[in-house]
DNA sequence: AATATTAGTGGCCTAATGCCACTAATATTA
DNA sequence: TAATATTAGTGGCATTAGGCCACTAATATT
């Protein structure tokens, strides 16, 4: 390409494809629970690469329906689960030489968490087969397509960081649940045991829930229902969980 | 394209030229502290897109010599400062339809800690104009190019955000240094004071630090020098700072 | 020798959390 | 109907990292 005079002329002779560019799509880990255990939704690939073989939910973006990037990681979440509002993140961006067997690739790395009550079984845009997959055995007994393990196991450890010092895993649970239930969420992915009271200080003084009046019934004492205050989106506590002194 | 019977004969036909690619990109926040000032180089773009405008250094993945991302950081970074051996971090990927003119693109994003002590003031690969400038003036009295200040307005918050509760800022000190020294850096990055006890026990009890030996001299009191052991990259204290209580 | 200046410490206060025993409310069971 | 089991929820003291501030220490300068 020469020089032009003004950008305008740059613009018409510019050619994407005159340059040798990486190939780019979006990744995502997304995580439900279902019976105290953390899953993650693998697909297994229809197409080459990596044909026949469990991978990470992802693709290519659409230039022309994506307007932003969290479009793609979204389009992708509502075709494989059907959620409307899920707890998106972006984790991490890997590329290199070696990846892909296609070339140079980038893959820009989301997770979601979503509600198990909330998943649409087969969702419209299911092309695929799907499969939930518990985190730990994703990891140890699977063996992914690309670098989708190592992917895996930064979004795990993103998770499990941030649960220590933010109210995340509220995302994993529906609308509205008790006290209870959202420890016994941080219990399972921290992977630890949480002391009641200090747990329940800890998230009723962060003044981000609010009593939805209900109470949840059982075969004793019933429970307050809480659901996330309006407009918190998350919240950082001062301190880390802490976790047994012994 | 058609069906493929194997994985290679897939590979043999398949060229990246066939489908609509985003333009993908590198770009980066370098941070070095100057006159107790936090401070960002900026590029004055000599091509097109742009041209004749302050950005952020970045540039291309070069498909050749770069084996994985963070060698495109690392590649630029030398270009622009000749320093060897930064902290670098990646901070999030940008990417969206209106980003660039040139069409779709997405940029991954990191920032640079350097030493000001430490930087080559003219590196080899240095071609285009180039400047330091204080964030806060980066941010409120230029106009850079693309999402540029919205892009260096989260590198900061990451910043800021991380001193809070990590060793980081020592990333900005030349390999020896005085508590004292290393306070002020953090109280410019926080913006606020930080009370001297606190500080220094917060530090000498994460056991991150080593006496080098050597004091520093001056008109007063000599101050041992400290520099970071061997194998410590970074620190999470399990509390953030706080700050004054007033 | 006195003073100014910065380095570094002793010791008490505060706040968020750990810990554990207690009370409360319900369904189930005898 | 009363006792029991079970889970919800609280009171209150201990622990720990950090805030606060006054103190001592070591040097160059005056």
């Amino acid at each position: 390409m020469q020089d032009h005079a003004s950008e305008k002329d740059f613009l018409a002779a510019y050619n994407i494809h005159d340059y040798e560019v990486p190939l780019t799509s979006v990744d995502m880990a997304i995580f439900k629970l279902r019976e105290q255990q953390l899953e993650v939704l693998l697909v297994k690939r229809s197409q080459h690469p990596a044909k026949d073989t469990w991978a990470l939910p992802g693709g290519f973006i659409d230039l022309k329906k994506d307007n932003v990037l969290e479009d793609t990681a979204h389009r992708k979440l509502v075709e494989k689960t059907g959620v409307k509002s899920p707890y998106l993140e972006q984790v991490a961006t890997f590329g290199g030489k070696q990846r892909d067997p296609r070339g140079w690739s980038v893959t820009v790395v989301y997770f979601a968490l979503v509600a198990h009550e909330e998943i649409d079984v087969d969702p419209k845009g299911a092309k695929e087969e799907t499969r939930w997959v518990p985190v730990s055995e994703a990891l140890s007994d699977y063996k992914l397509a690309f670098d989708h393990n190592e992917i895996l196991r930064l979004c795990r450890e993103r998770l499990t960081s941030k649960v220590q010092y933010t109210a995340l895993p509220i995302h994993l649970l529906p609308e509205e649940f008790t006290l209870t239930e959202l420890q016994k969420v941080f219990e399972v992915i921290l992977g630890n045991e949480v002391e009641k009271k200090s747990f329940r200080r800890r998230i009723l003084d962060a003044d981000i829930l609010e009593e939805s009046g209900a109470m949840r019934t059982g075969s004793n004492r019933p429970a307050k229902l809480y659901r996330l205050k309006r407009g918190v989106e998350n919240h950082f506590f001062p301190r880390t969980i802490e976790g047994p002194r012994s």
